[in-house]
DNA sequence: AGCACGCCGACT
DNA sequence: GTCGGCGTGCTC
């Protein structure tokens, strides 16, 4: 009996399939989709078994060394699964195998070198092993040699091993003994970590403890550390008695969803209207047929009381897929899943790999959220792979979102996909229009602060209230771009309607996406003011001007910096009321419910708008009126945007909280420019060392695509210079997959990444 | 990708 | 001679 075998390696060379004679110790012991160890020219690697056959073209097969599991570890719908990411997104099929498969089963060989008979070694051999096992590196390479002689005389023995990567774990302080200390930040380090008992390394980080008293606190011996996994314990969160009864419009929605076949539903409620109820109550349907549910959500969203509703719902069934899982409990939750122990998986962007056999219904909750694209090479879009499984399996699809993606709602409103509406908040809470502040008129009247007299007096007030605030800097497009601080103009590309992009280094303005190029500028072209300002502001820059401003407010920044990747410590301290001014990014815009927060100020409303990507005015609004909703969920509560642009519609349409009115004057821009839906668009990126390497393969690359394809760069990446390699895109508009089936030859003739945007 | 093989210059 | 640098080609 002869296999097909894929070789773990990444590379596209030999991406296809390898033939192997299975031995007859292996007959009935080999399956498709387990592993195997093989000869592959001269070393020993991993290969997936895909295929048998009877015969082999070629004439001098090698065997398969040994099997590495027990069973197989991907299924034939995972197998589908990986031949669509490879075909969808250009990647190896090693590339895919490693998706569908939890990161357990990555294993590395790492090869030993034991020493038998030091006496014989060659002399430089022997200095090379001072110890008697060594792990064979690099630096072994120029020996093989003498190695493989003295493996021959038995002086050596080589020992392989398959080793597990670790994922990353979170260190923990705990306090072991009192010490005699001279260093007064020592002692107050020991002090705050024996009151905790146990302390977190971004707390004390945060807390600004120095590192240097920390290492030394555990050199003496008065702390210990350890390292844990941590995740917020949903268990913890207060939940009401018992869920709320459907309203008249979730029972609506509930029942308009077939469960017996594929279709794609877009459930738009607006904040706090209660979709997760109708998750909830659906995927309770789907258990009671016998099937079982997939449910993806943004990361952050895990440690809500969206999971805990979950895991009160249905305990034993529901399987959380997070981050913070490690290797063995990672592992778990795929068997589990792959024998039928669970019947829920809730969990990010890769929980559509869940290894169910019996799948009933795939839900995405925020569909709009960027974290459903993986933006790491490979590229993969989980609501895409949803849309394939639905499909594949006869499922229905449902999409849920307050902002849907332009895409998705015009999908929605052409009936591709089923609309479901739930217009109105669960409790009655009326969001209310939020203020426009135009920062133009603060400069003219000499207030220079990144906070407005009017967002001063709101954060007054709301502190005396004994109430919140919430500030938020949108920092997605830091990259500069250029304004007049007295007309509010933003330079864009002539081309492309999207801002340009400021380069310091060469005092230049450039199109991210065609490449168009221009001298910076002094005086604004549409009102001659040589106010000129470059957008860009820290959350750094904002707690000092805050701090000034309300010297007696207790004061927390969450971003991505201080937080780390645990939000629970942040979480707790404001539900507690520890602070009384939240001031962060995005992170704080998502999911999570503080019913003491009734101001959120958005510090620069516009930034976003300036990001050079089609989906900017989406982004924009989707984030403006997710922040919007932190505010006022309980109670009354009041947002203020500040913003140089008072009269942009994206301002002034979620303001309103008009995502309709929102809709339409987007869907006409992207009509007039062809963009998505009206096209698709995929991104070449091509890197080298050498600027002009990179760019010059990009135009070659560019005479090989068929005419009828609208061809858009090469331009400078966003992100042009990364560890000393140039980047240059190109953007593809296409309309049919099947216009750019060339993209599979080319990828092999071009050292390319390519990714649908 | 990563390893062998082969060709050529440099150095004990 | 022979060590080692890298260009080329192959992997069932």
């Amino acid at each position: 009996m002869i296999c097909e075998v894929i070789i773990d390696e990444t590379s596209k060379k030999i991406d296809r399939p390898f033939d192997y004679l299975i031995p007859n110790t292996l007959e009935n012991i080999i399956q498709i989709g387990m592993r195997v160890e093989i000869d592959f020219n001269h070393r020993i690697i991993l290969g997936f078994v895909t295929r048998f056959k009877e015969q082999s073209d070629f004439p001098n097969l090698k065997s398969i060394i040994r099997v590495i599991d027990p069973e197989p570890i991907i299924s034939q719908d995972q197998l589908a699964l990986a031949n669509y990411l490879k075909a969808k997104y250009f990647m190896t099929s090693s590339q895919a195998f490693n998706l569908v498969i939890p990161g357990v089963f990555k294993y590395k060989p790492v090869i030993k070198i034991n020493v038998i008979k030091r006496q014989n070694l060659p002399y430089k051999l022997n200095n090379l092993l001072p110890k008697a096992t060594t792990n064979y590196t690099k630096e072994f390479y120029p020996f093989l040699k003498e190695i493989k002689e003295a493996v021959n005389k038995g002086d050596l023995e080589l020992i392989q091993e398959w080793k597990s990567r670790r994922l990353q774990q979170v260190k923990v302080y705990f306090y072991v003994t009192s010490i005699k200390t001279s260093s007064k930040s020592m002692q107050e380090l020991l002090t705050y970590i024996k009151e905790k008992k146990k302390v977190y390394y971004y707390e004390i980080k945060n807390l600004g403890f120095s590192l240097s008293s920390l290492n030394n606190l555990i050199k003496k011996g008065a702390i210990k550390v350890a390292e844990e996994e941590v995740m917020a314990d949903i268990t913890k969160i207060k939940l009401p008695g018992s869920l709320p009864n459907l309203n008249a419009e979730q029972t609506k929605a509930l029942n308009a969803i077939s469960l017996s076949s594929y279709q794609t539903y877009l459930l738009y409620g607006v904040t706090g209207s209660g979709k997760t109820l109708v998750y909830l109550r659906l995927i309770e349907k789907v258990l009671n047929s016998g099937k079982e549910a997939i449910i993806l959500v943004p990361e952050i969203v895990l440690t809500t009381q969206l999971a805990a509703y979950f895991a009160k719902l249905f305990g034993q069934n529901l399987a959380i897929i997070h981050s913070k899982l490690t290797a063995t409990e990672r592992f778990s939750e795929y068997t589990k899943i792959s024998r039928g122990l669970v019947k829920v998986v809730l969990g990010p962007r890769s929980a559509i790999f869940a290894p169910f056999h019996n799948l009933g219904i795939i839900i995405i909750d925020e569909e709009q959220e960027g974290s459903y694209y993986q933006e790491n090479w490979p590229n993969y879009d989980s609501r895409e792979l949803a849309s394939f499984i639905a499909k594949k399996r006869n499922i229905p699809l449902l999409l849920g979102s307050a902002t849907p993606r332009i895409v998705s709602f015009y999908k929605a409103i052409h009936k591709e996909y089923q609309l479901l509406q739930l217009p109105k908040r669960a409790t009655g809470q009326i969001a209310l229009p939020s203020q426009i502040v135009d920062m133009r008129l603060e400069l003219k009247n000499k207030n220079i602060s990144t906070i407005s007299k009017t967002l001063g007096e709101a954060i007054s007030t709301t502190l005396a209230n004994g109430e919140q605030v919430m500030l938020f800097l949108n920092r997605r497009g830091y990259a500069s771009a250029v304004m007049c601080r007295d007309c509010g103009h933003i330079i864009k590309c002539p081309h492309c309607d999207l801002p340009l992009t400021y380069h310091k280094n060469y005092s230049k303005l450039v199109c991210h996406i065609c490449g168009y190029e221009m001298p910076n500028v002094s005086i604004c072209p549409k009102c001659q003011s040589k106010r000129i300002r470059y957008v860009g502001l820290g959350t750094e820059k904002i707690c000092q001007d805050v701090a000034n401003l309300f010297p007696l407010a207790r004061i927390i920044r969450v971003d991505s910096d201080s937080v780390g990747r645990d939000y629970n410590y942040f979480y707790e301290k404001i539900i507690n009321k520890e602070v009384d001014i939240i001031i962060g990014t995005q992170m704080i815009a998502k999911g999570l419910d503080f019913p003491n927060v009734t101001l959120v100020g958005v510090l620069n409303a516009d930034i976003s708008l300036y990001y050079p990507s089609y989906d900017a005015n989406e982004v924009t609004y989707d984030i403006l009126e997710q922040v919007s909703g932190r505010s006022g969920r309980h109670k009354d509560g009041k947002v203020i945007l500040q913003t140089y642009n008072p009269d942009n519609a994206v301002i002034s349409l979620v303001a309103k909280h008009d995502y309709l009115g929102f809709y339409n004057v987007e869907i006409k821009k992207r009509e007039l420019l062809n963009n998505p839906p009206f096209s698709k668009i995929i991104r070449a990126t091509f890197s080298a060392k050498d600027s002009n390497c990179a760019k010059a393969q990009a135009e070659n690359f560019i005479k090989d695509l068929p005419d009828n394809l609208i061809v858009l760069g090469p331009s400078e990446a966003i992100y042009f210079k990364v560890n000393d390699t140039y980047n240059y895109d190109v953007y593809i508009k296409y309309l049919k997959d099947d216009d750019i089936k060339i993209l599979n030859t080319l990828v092999l003739k071009y050292n390319m990444k390519l990714g649908e945007i």
